[in-house]
DNA sequence: TTGAATACAGAACGATTGTTCGGTATCAAG
DNA sequence: CTTGATACCGAACAATCGTTCTGTATTCAA
């Protein structure tokens, strides 16, 4: 009871409703518009209620003072176990983390681009048709590394090999060839990470 | 000389500074910002081009009448093709400069959850153990869906398939039965997307 | 060389912004 | 039964917003 309730609460449900309205339009509202969102009808209250999301990273300003998401408005919850409706909480954790998915695909952001897969040729490899590569780009690689080589002025998803003195592209899927540039090959990149939206 | 200049002229640098603004800030700035943003000194003349690029669908309003990205504001060339030389451009994959992953893999945070996967059970549907999945939560689903439901208080993808009169589950790897989970079951949710970390 | 666009600047103005401050209702602790 | 938080409402206000209108410099075709 001593330390516990030093930083007032903060309502989720204000901060879901602030992250659907941001997904829908890309523009934080203004506080009149926030009230009606949130329910309310005083501005001050407003103000107070975004002090306190300012205060946990949610929200952030602008260098013009204009309201902008902040560092934690992108956070998403990591479910690790089924919170079961009826049973009381086992005194445990929440059950969940917070990750923001672009920290968790992109470590290295200037050094990072997105590459689209066409094709089956990396099947076995958990990569499929209009997978988006995220792609650590660098000039060498290691053999066995999932990389994304320049062919023909392409890009190409493929295993890095070796045979005898060369590099070879190796699809995962039996029915694509192995891939022996002639003469040399450029590497893009090194691939980090995947994205896949279905639905 | 007829029909060709009916429409002003968008200047692409102008998009580009309002595009790098965004990028860093994640918000459409006020028309003095925008001023000194672009090198002016009238906010007339900015709301003439705001105008501009209203009418070519880059910017937008909201319901409230506030400024916004409009359709086409992530909208960069259609590289499919790798940049040879210096790497001029990276960040992009095809027709869409994606501003964030979390936007593309996200469409309705209140509603969105990630879930870890575990084990090989949905291999052939492109699905690794440890992989993330995006799950929109929701208590029903379609046939033929992936979900993640709840059984034996813990999560499993699957897909969702039914026999006769019974919802089963049906993973994607011959190795691995069906599962006809007694006495209902309950869907958490229904993959939306799904995000790998490799390296 | 004239005239009509085009590309700005600048002032004026009502509307809207976010802040501040004072007030009220609820509720749990002492 | 007080007391102090907490969760709001409502009014007032200066600052800033975006619009509109008038004016000017440049360009370029006729």
């Amino acid at each position: 009871m001593a330390l516990s309730t030093l930083k007032p609460a903060i309502d989720p449900a204000f901060l879901e409703k602030l992250q659907d309205y941001y997904a829908e339009h890309k523009v934080i509202p203004s506080y009149s518009v926030l009230a009606t969102l949130w329910g309310m009808s005083a501005k001050s209250w407003v103000s107070e209620i975004v002090k306190r999301f300012e205060e946990a990273r949610y929200l952030d300003w602008t260098p013009d003072k204009q309201l902008k998401p902040g560092p934690r408005f992108f956070e998403r919850r990591l479910t690790d176990q089924p919170v079961q409706a009826g049973l009381p909480n086992p005194a445990i954790s929440d059950g969940y983390d917070l990750i923001t998915l672009d920290d968790y695909l992109v470590r290295l952001p200037s050094r990072t681009s997105l590459v689209r897969v066409k094709g089956d040729s990396m099947i076995d490899a958990g990569i499929r048709d209009g997978d988006l590569i995220i792609v650590e780009q660098q000039p060498n690689a290691n053999i066995g590394d999932i990389v994304v080589a320049i062919v023909d002025n392409e890009f190409t998803v493929k295993y890095l090999d070796r045979e005898k003195t060369e590099f070879v592209l190796k699809p995962a899927n039996k029915a694509f060839p192995v891939i022996r540039p002639r003469g040399g090959m450029e590497i893009f990149g090194v691939m980090a990470g995947l994205a896949r939206r279905t639905r």
